[in-house]
Parts: structure tokens; C-alpha cells; sequence
RNA sequence: GCUUCCUUAGCUCAGUCGGUUAGAGCAUCUGACUGUUAAUCAGGGGGUCCUAGGUUCAAGUCCUAGAGGGAGCGCCA
């Protein structure tokens, strides 16, 4: 008999009808009249009732049957006479995919902490929490998506491996084919790559950018979605080592307009949530996080504020000078610390905050200028969005079209650019104004989930000592 | 990388000032129960107190080192 899925049977009123379905057991209970069994497949966070009428099976037939184990049920589909769902399973037939040895399956009814579950990530998508979340994590993968290709961009596909370092977004991981041991050095004491893979020294992306500047300079409007590394030995709950980013790039815009696309396009993306992922969204706001529902609501129909850094650090100063204590100095010039931000999102706005507009010496290279401004106070065009809890969750700019500009700017911070004279070439050739973000993926997923650590919204975790499953 | 906290039963945790045989809930096993909803009720079994040293008449408890994990900070998305 074919399979429906739960999600599909639980709506079905076809009441009196064989039906099969198949998924884990999640618990069995009863007694010597009538044995329930909660079966869960994935396609909703709900469990369908399975009820075994004793006088049909045997406690042996059933006794498989456990928390963990997979079975095929086929049964006929009947209004169920107890409260808690309304419809459910008279079995007929039991077949048993595979027992889960109750001594030894790890996953319990109750009680089990993120931690513990983190050591057990090849198990833990069996949850609700985790079911929850990864049904999410692809809810929001198919909204970046459609978002994108409904506003006119192209999916565009920037490589992973890469000889540049797009000026210093993070440390990164080498790629060799080389035994490590047999390395070669030439007379200075550096490491030989003329006879590596590649003939040259590469790495794991930290960004694709730069090569989505290429693209959007050539087809207008593109986006990149895709795993980005950084080998920082950065242990938070908001950071990753593998982590997955959409970075949209756009010709012809500028930076009102670059806002304007940064806020609509999270927006959509949690609108998407609330549309589509209702039951997994009560779930987590029951048992994860009291507040998460009315948060993504509020976010979804509250206006940013949008704030150039300068008025940031007056507003930060007057705390200061109110009592407000700050571990951490903030005067004009200096980068924000978490503790700033924080106040300035959670505190005083109470809602998220795209910061614009900073200092040119603690943002990159590549950002436009601002014109005309006093030696030493000078600013360039970034428009970070910063939300509660999460911090920085998109990091944009508007790019410096300029060609001349841009080669004094990487002369002034004597960066050595003979890797890039292909990206400095889009400013020769028919430059055009044009802005892009990045977004942390897992830093959206962190938002629209409620859950705390950023090591529970990726199914399998990649950060320093843990490359695990 | 820095700071700090944690590690006791399969899981979640308590364990007082260093003092007799290390406890609870859940899970598991046995029994009871005619429809349960994290079922309930009664009973049984279950321990390398993270590891290695040290102090002490006596260490789960105090000290040192190590391992693993969490949080805060830095770096960033």
C-alpha cells in the first residue's frame, strides 16, 4: 500500500479508509486493552496516533515496537475518541523497519539538553526541537530564493576555492594536495607552491563578493547562497568555522536604496516564517522561546532605524554622561563593541538598527567614500543591520566605483593587489555605482528560531576542536 | 586567543562545614489499570562521583595539572 505522509493524513477526513503511513516511533503507552503508539515522520512536528486494539495483537507482536524504532503502519483512519488530536489509526498490520534497542537509544521522552544533543547530532534531527529547525532552515532557504528570483536576480555561483582573501574578512583554511610532511621552501624559507594542485597558494572562500561584484556588473542584479569558511578561533554562540551566507549584489543603486532591499528582504524572509512554518514556529515558542512568535511579528511590521555611526556615538556618549556604565571606551573612530550595539539595538531603539556610514579605517577597502569630509573624520558607505540578541546579522556597503579612488585607497593601506587586478578591472571597464550585503544565514536562522546557540540551527556544526559526524 | 563557570545513574539534576551504606525525577525491568496524551500507581535493578596526582585519620566535597563542555569578551556574518 502506498505512503501518506503524516502531515498529509492528520488533515485527511476520509474517515473508514485503509491508510498507511511509516515514520519513528516516539513513545508507546497503553495496557493489556489498548496500546497507543505516537508516530512521527519528519513531514510535521505532529505525531499521528496509532491505536492497537490488544485483542488483535500480541504484547509480543508489539513489544518492538519502542521510542526510536521504525515501523509501517497500516490501519483505517477513523475520528479519534480521545482529546489531543482528531484523528487517528485503528492498526491492521505492523511491520517493523528497525528496532532501537531501548538500553542503548539515546534519545528520551524528556529532559535532554542542547549540549547532550550536540554530542549526538547524527540522532538529534529525530527531535521535535531539531525537526523544528531544519523544517525552518529550508523554509528560509526557499524564501531567500524565491525572494531573489521574484525581484529579478540571478542565482550566481562564486567558487569556494580561491587565491585571494578578500581583503581580510577572516583567517583562512589552506587547500593542498601537498604532504604536509615533504613540504618544499625556497631560499627565503617560504613554501614552495609551484608544484601544489594549483600551482599557487589557496583557500576555503571567506566571502564571494568579490567575484559577485564580476557578476552583478555584468547581469545587473545577482545573489550568491552558498558555505563560506573562517578558520578564526572564535568561540561564541554566534559563530561558526562552515557557515552559509547570501551575499546579493546590485548595479545601479545606491545606499538608500541598498537599506531599502537589506530591510524588505528580512522582512519577507520572516513574513515566509509566519506564513508557512506556523506549527514548528508554536512549537519553538512554547518550548524554546516564550517570546519568539510576537518578536518575529513585531519585526515584521516595524520600520529599522536607521542610523549613521556618528549620531550612534552622540547617542552612546549622552548614555555615558547619564550613568549608563560601558566596559569599553566608544569614542568616533572606534569600532563598536557587542556591549554598544546592544544598548543601542535592545536598549534604546528597541528594534533592529542599520548602522551606516563609518570611519574608513575600520571598515574594508572596497567601501564608496563619502565626499568632502573633514581630514581624519572621513567615512565610507557601510549599512551593517544590527538586530537584538543576534548582533550584526547583515553586513552591506555600497562599493567604491571609482577606479582611481580605489587604487590610492589600497595604496594607502599598502595592500598587495597583484591577486586582484581582475576585480580591480570592473572599475576600468565600464565601472557602475553599485551596493550588496552579506548575510550570515545561520545568524537569520538564530532570529526566526529563538534558539540560543548557533551550533543547534546547522545540522552538523563545524567549530575549532569539533568536526564531529 | 583572554576571562569565568561546569563535569555525580542511560538523561536532567540535588548532595549542607571534609565525616556512617552517594540521593531524587524521568528512562529501563516487574506488576496493576478498559482510551492514553511527557499516561498514572506500586515495587526492583542501575554509580570509574571526568582523568592523574596531592593534602587529610577521612575527599563527590579542599589543592595542582590535564581533558571535555557552556557562557562573557575579542575577531566577524
Amino acid at each position: 500500500m502506498q505512503r501518506t505522509d503524516i502531515r498529509t493524513a492528520l488533515q485527511s477526513r476520509e474517515f473508514d479508509r485503509p491508510i498507511n503511513v511509516r515514520g519513528w516511533v516516539r513513545s508507546r503507552r497503553g495496557n493489556k486493552q489498548v496500546s497507543f503508539i505516537a508516530l512521527n515522520d519528519g513531514s510535521t512536528i505532529k505525531n499521528i496516533q496509532i491505536v492497537a486494539d490488544m485483542a488483535r495483537f500480541s504484547e509480543e507482536q508489539l513489544k518492538p515496537v519502542t521510542t526510536g524504532s521504525c515501523i509501517s503502519a497500516t490501519g483505517i483512519l477513523v475520528p479519534s475518541q480521545g482529546a489531543g488530536q482528531d484523528v487517528e489509526i485503528q492498526l491492521t498490520e505492523l511491520e517493523v523497519y528497525g528496532t532501537a534497542d531501548v538500553n542503548l537509544y539515546p534519545l528520551q521522552k524528556k529532559g535532554l539538553s542542547m549540549e547532550y544533543l550536540r554530542t549526538i547530532a547524527h540522532l538529534r534531527p529525530r527531535t521535535n526541537t531539531f525537526g523544528a529547525v531544519f523544517r525552518l532552515r529550508h523554509h528560509m532557504a526557499m524564501a531567500i530564493h524565491t525572494y531573489f528570483h521574484e525581484h529579478g536576480y540571478y542565482y550566481f555561483h562564486t567558487p569556494l576555492i580561491t587565491a585571494s582573501d578578500a581583503e581580510g574578512a577572516g583567517q583562512m583554511f589552506q587547500v593542498t594536495t601537498k604532504n604536509l610532511y615533504k613540504l618544499r621552501y625556497d631560499e627565503a624559507g617560504h613554501i614552495d607552491y609551484s608544484d601544489d594542485f594549483f600551482g599557487k597558494m589557496t583557500s576555503l572562500t571567506v566571502s564571494g563578493q568579490l567575484e559577485g561584484e564580476l557578476g552583478a556588473l555584468a547581469l545587473g542584479r545577482i545573489y550568491t547562497f552558498g558555505p563560506t569558511f573562517r578558520a578564526e578561533n572564535s568561540n561564541t554562540p554566534r559563530h561558526l568555522a562552515e557557515f552559509w551566507m547570501i551575499e546579493p549584489e546590485v548595479a545601479f543603486i545606491d545606499k538608500k536604496e541598498l537599506m531599502d532591499i537589506e530591510e524588505d528582504f528580512i522582512k519577507y524572509c520572516v513574513r515566509w516564517a509566519l506564513e508557512h512554518c506556523q506549527d514548528d514556529l508554536q512549537f519553538l515558542n512554547q518550548y524554546v522561546d516564550k517570546g519568539l512568535i510576537d518578536r518575529l511579528k513585531s519585526v515584521a511590521d516595524t520600520d529599522f532605524v536607521r542610523l549613521p555611526y556618528t549620531e550612534g556615538i552622540r547617542i552612546l556618549k549622552e548614555a555615558k554622561d547619564n550613568g549608563r556604565k560601558f566596559e569599553f571606551p566608544c569614542e568616533w573612530g572606534d569600532d563598536l563593541s557587542s556591549e554598544h550595539e546592544r544598548y543601542l539595538v535592545e536598549e534604546h531603539f528597541r528594534k533592529p538598527v542599520i548602522m551606516t556610514d563609518y570611519p574608513r579605517d575600520i571598515k574594508a577597502f572596497y567601501m564608496k567614500q563619502n565626499e568632502g569630509e573633514e581630514k581624519g573624520r572621513e567615512t565610507v558607505q557601510g549599512t551593517d543591520v544590527l538586530f537584538p540578541q543576534i548582533g550584526e546579522i547583515i553586513g552591506g556597503s555600497v562599493r567604491e566605483e571609482s577606479y582611481n579612488k580605489l587604487d590610492r585607497e589600497i595604496e594607502r593601506r599598502g595592500m598587495d593587489m597583484s591577486n586582484y587586478q581582475w576585480y580591480l578591472d570592473t572599475r576600468r571597464f565600464g565601472s557602475a555605482p553599485h551596493a550588496g550585503f552579506g548575510l550570515g544565514f545561520e545568524r537569520l536562522m538564530l532570529f526566526v528560531t529563538g534558539m540560543q546557540n548557533i551550533r543547534d540551527v546547522i545540522p552538523f556544526p563545524r567549530t575549532p576542536k569539533n568536526a564531529e559526524f
